[in-house]
DNA sequence: GAGCACTGC
């Protein structure tokens, strides 16, 4: 706090105050008699200018560096500069304003600085947020505006995600993950530490910006002081403008170069096909340039990879004068970080002097598309397909699915091709394709998936009627009430749709019900550090690799860990081994496990159990040699996952519980049997239905654990039902016995 | 006997 107060100093004595400047031979460079008295809400750029290029930082009274007076040219040449007036004038008149700015305008970085000195939320203790879809992006926008403002990132500026909070006492402008601001949402539903928030890539549109501007628009109602931004990149302002009561919109031009687009004049049949051939062509035929390929995944990449490779190799032999090398480069997300860093490495050079130039090729999922920019590419290929998450209400299954992107993702895959300098997108659909088939936006993820987690979330930021809340888009009627079904089920919402005290706490942990509802039944089985292990192990990618040409020693790695009848407890084995080997890289790469995917299942896990002592939920182990220290862990696992089970019927399939799915278990289950009845964490739905991470569950927990959910009166016929009916029956008459008794 | 678009708390 000690901070702050000097700030204030700092800023009433260039307002008002002279009389200690001038007794004070120290301040006497401050100068200050020629700064502008500045109020909050009442600044103009020119005023805000002058304290920009003042002798001394406002924010922390230290004189401005060299650094910042060169950074300074630079920002001062970003497009978004010009409207610095507009931008005030329109935040000082309207509480909420809708801000369209493409690449490279410098909205990002040079609006929060903007509104900083506007609002001055230093005055009042306050702060400025400023929201981005990804923690890199929190990270690295923050580090540099922190050096805009020639302040000590985490100090005046700082950025919070999850599992690092880089922010002090002193922080009045904050970059943080949507997701961490929804977070403090749920403690602080009125978001009442903050005088401005900024929404940044609204457009994206995922599920917590989406939440968040449906919770901001209540806000801001109850909360006049209050200033919202909406920041999009695409020109789909006008949605955001009526969502918003008819907001102002202000408009930034971008920086990017011109990118002639081209179509095929026919459709293709074969994307992959066609577009190896594209990249062919632009190897042997255009100007030299890096070439960007989207695809929809891992091994369409791998494939298209090689086959790339395969016919480059025959090119060059055949005309080794004319055709240079070409450097071919896969990129998704499960890649290791060091092959991801591949695509930053320079284009090949030309064989020999005054030769061909050589070539880079990325090929990649949407990850390119608005995760990672890659400098130096002219040409983008894009087929028109992205895998897309959909959600079936009806059997409650999420599933990816390969289907056609929209307008806005081809416009923006475009323009990647024009970062650094004029360039081309071959689009390799017709041009009516384009126009006619293509959809606006994509659809926003709201509506393309399960709703377990938004819902209990919503009840929790005190939504009561979300049938009526206001969501940009609404999702599915039967989507909701799949969720509170769901919620209804596992006890965190009453049948008058209201928040239990169980689903108070649930909401306070970063995972999906289910597995909330696990973890925090588990000492009553007095295993909730086991459970708190395998839920950890849940939350992050697969740990176990398994490259395609070792598989069998792969296998063999992970037989190590196996547990006869639960994948879940081969998870917590391996888990148990890898703390064992001391946390050791070395030993995980032998071992065939992801060393870096252990090393976050140990942060969740610790995030996971700093919740759990918050809300004195004990940490308690049954003693390994008590024979009941598997059975009490798969016990606490149905307790959450008693709506995810399959029988096994006599014909060898198994037919998942109520909802009579035929599925089988995933070819990465190992256990060693096919016992009657498993709970699964995961349906995926592939080729095939399959569960996947399985573990044997015995019938008499299902009823107990949810009698409710195991109605037989409201169980559709099948041989799971008989089973459990004659279980019934025969815990009735136990019962029976015990009284007579 | 198969995959795992991408994020995030």
């Amino acid at each position: 706090m000690g901070k702050r107060k000097s700030d204030e100093d700092n800023d009433s004595r260039a307002s008002k105050s002279k009389s200690a400047d001038e007794s004070n031979p120290y301040l006497a460079h401050l100068n200050v008699q020629k700064l502008p008295k500045m109020t909050p809400r009442k600044t103009t750029a020119e005023d805000a200018e002058k304290y920009e290029a003042a002798p001394t930082n406002l924010f922390n009274g230290r004189p401005f560096s060299q650094k910042y007076r060169d950074i300074m040219v630079k920002r001062r040449l970003l497009p978004v500069h010009k409207q610095r007036s507009e931008f005030l004038e329109l935040v000082q008149n309207n509480q909420i304003l809708i801000l369209v700015g493409e690449t490279g305008s410098g909205k990002t970085t040079q609006i929060p600085q903007f509104l900083l000195y506007d609002d001055m939320p230093q005055r009042s203790g306050m702060q400025i947020a400023c929201t981005q879809p990804r923690r890199v992006a929190a990270m690295s926008v923050a580090k540099r505006v922190a050096d805009e403002l020639d302040v000590v990132l985490g100090e005046e500026v700082g950025y919070s995600i999850r599992f690092e909070d880089c922010t002090s006492s002193r922080t009045v402008l904050k970059y943080c993950t949507d997701g961490m601001l929804l977070r403090e949402a749920m403690n602080d539903p009125l978001l009442s530490r903050y005088s401005g928030i900024i929404l940044d890539e609204a457009h994206e549109r995922t599920l917590q910006t989406d939440i968040l501007m449906g919770l901001l628009k209540e806000v801001c109602r109850k909360r006049s002081d209050l200033r919202l931004i909406v920041m999009s990149a695409t020109l789909d302002a006008g949605k955001f403008q009526s969502y918003f009561d008819d907001a102002p919109l202000l408009v930034v031009p971008g920086r990017t170069f011109p990118v002639d687009i081209f179509y095929t004049p026919e459709p293709e049949r074969d994307y992959l096909e066609a577009a190896i051939r594209t990249v062919l062509q632009i190897h042997t035929c255009e100007d030299p340039g890096d070439i960007l390929v989207f695809l929809t995944g891992e091994e369409e990449i791998e494939d298209a990879c090689r086959k790339i490779s395969g016919e480059i190799n025959h090119l060059i032999s055949a005309q080794p004068d004319h055709v240079g090398d070409l450097k071919v480069v896969p990129l998704y997300s499960t890649l290791p970080p060091q092959m991801q860093q591949k695509i930053f490495e320079d284009a090949p050079p030309p064989r020999k002097k005054g030769g061909p130039p050589g070539r880079k090729v990325v090929v990649s999922t949407n990850i390119a598309e608005t995760s990672l920019t890659i400098d130096g590419i002219v040409y983008v290929i894009d087929p028109g397909f992205s895998k897309q998450k959909v959600y079936n209400p009806r059997i409650r299954v999420e599933s990816l699915l390969v289907s056609p992107i929209s307008k806005a993702s081809a416009q923006q895959r475009a323009g990647r091709a024009g970062r650094t300098r004029p360039g081309k997108c071959f689009r390799l659909y017709t041009e009516k394709a384009f126009k006619n088939d293509l959809q606006e936006q994509t659809y926003p993820e709201i509506l393309r998936c399960n709703l377990g987690s938004v819902v209990l979330q919503l009840k929790k930021l005190g939504i009561d009627d979300l049938v009526h809340f206001d969501f940009m888009d609404a999702p599915a009627p039967e989507t909701l009430m799949r969720a509170l079904e769901l919620l209804n089920f596992l006890g965190a919402l009453n049948d008058d749709i209201e928040l239990t005290d169980i689903g108070v706490i649930m909401a306070e942990f970063p995972l999906d019900p289910q597995l909330a509802k696990a973890l925090i039944s588990s000492p009553s089985h007095t295993c909730s550090n086991e459970i708190l292990t395998i839920v950890a192990m849940l939350s992050v990618p697969n740990a176990f690799i398994r490259p395609n040409d070792q598989r069998k020693q792969a296998d063999e790695a992970k037989a190590q860990f196996n547990h006869p009848d639960s994948d879940h407890l081969t998870l917590l084995n391996a888990y148990h081994e890898y703390k064992e080997h001391g946390s050791d890289a070395q030993w995980c790469f032998a071992n065939y496990l992801n060393a870096r995917t252990l090393k976050s299942a140990d942060n969740v896990r610790e995030q996971l159990k700093r919740l759990m002592e918050r809300h004195n939920i004990p940490l308690v182990s049954t003693d390994f040699n008590d024979k009941q220290y598997w059975n009490n862990i798969r016990h606490a696992l149905a307790s959450g996952f008693f709506m995810q089970v399959a029988h096994l019927e006599r014909n060898g399939h198994y037919l998942t519980a109520k909802d009579n799915q035929v599925v089988q278990l995933h070819p990465s289950c190992n256990l060693e049997t096919k016992p009657e009845w498993v709970l699964y964490n995961e349906f995926v739905l592939t080729q095939k239905n399959y569960i996947r991470t399985v573990s044997e569950v015995k019938p008499d927990w299902l009823l107990e654990i949810s009698p409710d959910y195991y109605d037989m009166k409201r169980f559709p016929d099948c041989e799971g039902k008989r089973a459990l009916e004659r279980i019934a029956a025969k815990i009735a008459s136990k019962k029976k016995d015990k009284k007579g008794k």
